[in-house]
DNA sequence: TACCAGCTGCACTGCACGGTGTAGTGTCGC
DNA sequence: GCGACACTACACCGTGCAGTGCAGCTGGTA
């Protein structure tokens, strides 16, 4: 399931113009919803004939996917450089003020990357909109990676006394839930965030996640 | 802006078919997405003529409009019935294990009845599909009232001492974040939520929640 | 009986969009 | 000069859909 099998016929042209059709059709249907977006509108947004538009990508749906999958390269990327400057394995984290720290720094640097830039915002506007829509929507940005690696050091904290979390799963749950997922849907459109309000939320959130799960 | 104007020239008609219509509208819109639905669906769905959905709803937009506040006048009357029955104003609580029990109770019925319920949940899918779309949507599905009823009762818990909340606000958000927002989100696709998997959740936040906000 | 409103069924218009085919232009390597 | 290639500009087809107009059926009412 690695590739994507690019059937046939498709034109891998430059990666700038593939980038720049990309950006242009990923701004496009966030603001305007995937069905209201005419081809031609993407073509002239990225300054590229709607004839490359087709040589590049094929068709609209494998557009909306290499939209979909380019989102959720970077997004799991930035998360992952957030995670390792953060929360380096070399850490050394003793007390629950000092983790409290650190989990602060990691979700104010991932909400303000994933909910204050339009890139990220995007691919999960995108999902839920189409998540409803044609059961056939396998294609999912993939967030597991990043969940998995924040609960695995939840599990050791865990460990070393400094959580109080039975199940590190569900920890990882409530802590995205108070952060990020607030986060999100408190913005009244995403894409728009503003940034002091996010990293507010960030704050309280992981304050609030510390006196639920930190060690007394 | 109480009500919205029915303009012009829009027929009363009978409530059941207008029901009818509401509610075959929401099923096709929630599970296809509103662009790909055609008028021709929804009438047939609603065993109703076209013309007749037009006589109704003058257009396809006002048809969604309609959706949005049918479903956002029975939420939040599900919402307040949920808060009367298990947080009445002469309920007796006076320990903390006796405030989580409560609120366990109505975050389980209202995640039964919010996140379990297709009429509820295609009320947010609904919005989330229409949120990035044309900036001009000021129309919502308002969760104002509840989320203020409950900030009201956490900060009068607060100040009996139950709570450690010194923003009741905050505290409300984060309540729903751990409850509703994450049982939502967890969903593979709304309207066909897990009763179980919910009611695992609702239980689990609540009780992270009070782990976090209940007095020591 | 005549009238009238609610409703159906259908034909019809106008339009926007997905996708294709193609002629023509610029550029690079030979 | 020549072919190969990337790309544009544009015309074009088929289709699906929002919305309208209208003829006709039905049941209730005076």
């Amino acid at each position: 399931m690695g590739e994507t099998g690019t059937d046939k016929a498709l034109r891998e042209g430059s990666s700038v113009k593939r980038a720049a059709i990309i950006a242009a059709a990923r701004d496009l249907f966030v603001h305007q919803g995937v069905d209201r977006v005419s081809m031609d509108a993407v073509a002239a947004q990225a300054g590229v004939s709607k004839r490359t538009v087709y040589d590049y990508f094929g068709d609209k749906r494998r557009l909306f996917l290499a939209i979909l999958a380019d989102a959720s390269d970077s997004l799991n990327a930035s998360a992952r450089d957030a995670l390792d400057k953060h929360l380096p394995e070399t850490a050394e984290i003793a007390t629950v003020p000092q983790l409290e720290e650190a989990l602060t720094a990691v979700a104010v640097e991932l909400g303000t990357t994933i909910v204050g830039s339009a890139d990220y915002a995007a691919a999960f506007a995108l999902v839920a909109q189409q998540r409803l829509q044609t059961p056939a929507t396998e294609d999912d940005v993939v967030t597991a990676p990043v969940e998995n690696a924040l609960a695995e050091r939840f599990a050791r904290w865990a460990a070393a006394g400094l959580l109080d979390a039975v199940d590190p799963q569900l920890a990882t749950a409530h802590f995205g839930a108070l952060t990020l997922l607030l986060a999100y849907n408190a913005q009244p459109n995403p894409a728009s965030a503003d940034p002091a309000r996010v990293r507010q939320i960030m704050i309280d959130g992981v304050h609030a996640f510390m006196r639920a799960y930190g060690a007394r």
